[in-house]
DNA sequence: ATCCGCATGTAACAGGTTACATGATTCA
DNA sequence: TGAATCATGTAACCTGTTACATGCGGAT
């Protein structure tokens, strides 16, 4: 159902829009809130103009494609945005890994966790260079909310990850 | 891959439990992190005695069937914490919701989101309950770094709704 | 006796990943 | 002409959810 609502999410703020198209705005966009490659996007393409929520307008050089979202498509986004209860199930490698790491020896455990917000810094910066680039697009609003969260929710794992192995660290007097 | 992890470091930090005790273990302790039900947890545990990560100690008044880590899942647990590199791949129905909101008026978004901050901070308030009680529970390091970084990522959430609203609302000037 | 909680399982389906497979167009 | 990129698809497999199914043991 969610991968249905992020393509017709997509299709709404890009307009017409290639099966190809939607797999790299997915990565480029919303990847940050959610995953898919092209072997589930296509399919989901398919089925989705079956019943209507898209239509098809074959054209272009290769096999390309074009879908533009139809009147029941938009409803069913707005339906779905308004009316679905969130999931708010969790499932994240990262945080399982946290629960575990007290199970390895202080300072091994210390080590990967210093390994992990270097990553997650690297990942920061990154976003944060592209929330300074993104004054400049398009689209004034689209995916600014979303970006502020996505930082926001790097930095939380940066801190976390530098703080818990300062923590560990110290509670051994290494 | 990770449910099999979580049930070794389950089974690590609790000694022998069954299958049932895991199941509510889970629920518990480490949901916050990954989620699973007895469905699945059942099977998994018997392909893992299967494969010698753990043993049963057949016994209990029911069918109830304990099982114990062995050195092979001690080891497995370990070099999974240690040589895999952690997927950060993220799937948030959550996160989906905030890219999206955009698409619809100002004032129905922010008041979306104003209902999410609730449901954030209740959930905040029991996770700080469980973060004062815990100081008397008997692991006395096991799960509180996780769920330090679980009271975190709700308050995040939390704020960054909160904040989400005013800012729509604002530049509306309702 | 009856009900609740303990305790384990299976089957059907939905959602996702990896790998395989194919071919057209553009550019150097 | 060869490589990179555009462009779409399928098959096998793994993971996870929902629902169904069964029965024991303890407490009232």
């Amino acid at each position: 159902m969610s991968l249905r609502i992020a393509l017709l999410g997509l299709l709404t703020a890009s307009g017409p829009a290639s099966g190809y198209d939607l797999t790299k705005l997915f990565e480029s966009s919303i990847s940050n809130a959610w995953h898919a490659r092209h072997s589930q996007i296509y399919p989901e393409l398919n089925k989705m103009a079956a019943e209507g929520l898209v239509t098809v307008d074959e054209e272009g050089p290769r096999g390309r494609k074009t879908y533009t979202i139809t009147e029941e498509g938009a409803r069913e986004l707005r339906t779905w945005l308004i009316e679905k209860e969130p999931s708010r199930s969790q499932r994240s490698e990262v945080a399982l890994r946290a629960f575990l790491l007290p199970t390895l020896e202080p300072h091994v455990a210390a080590a990967l966790l210093r390994a992990e917000a270097e990553v997650y810094g690297r990942r920061l910066a990154m976003l944060e260079t592209i929330r300074a680039t993104k004054s400049l697009a398009k689209q004034p609003d689209f995916g600014r909310h979303a970006l502020e969260l996505g930082i926001r929710q790097v930095r939380l794992l940066r801190d976390w990850s530098e703080e818990t192995a300062a923590d560990i660290e110290g509670s051994t007097g290494s």
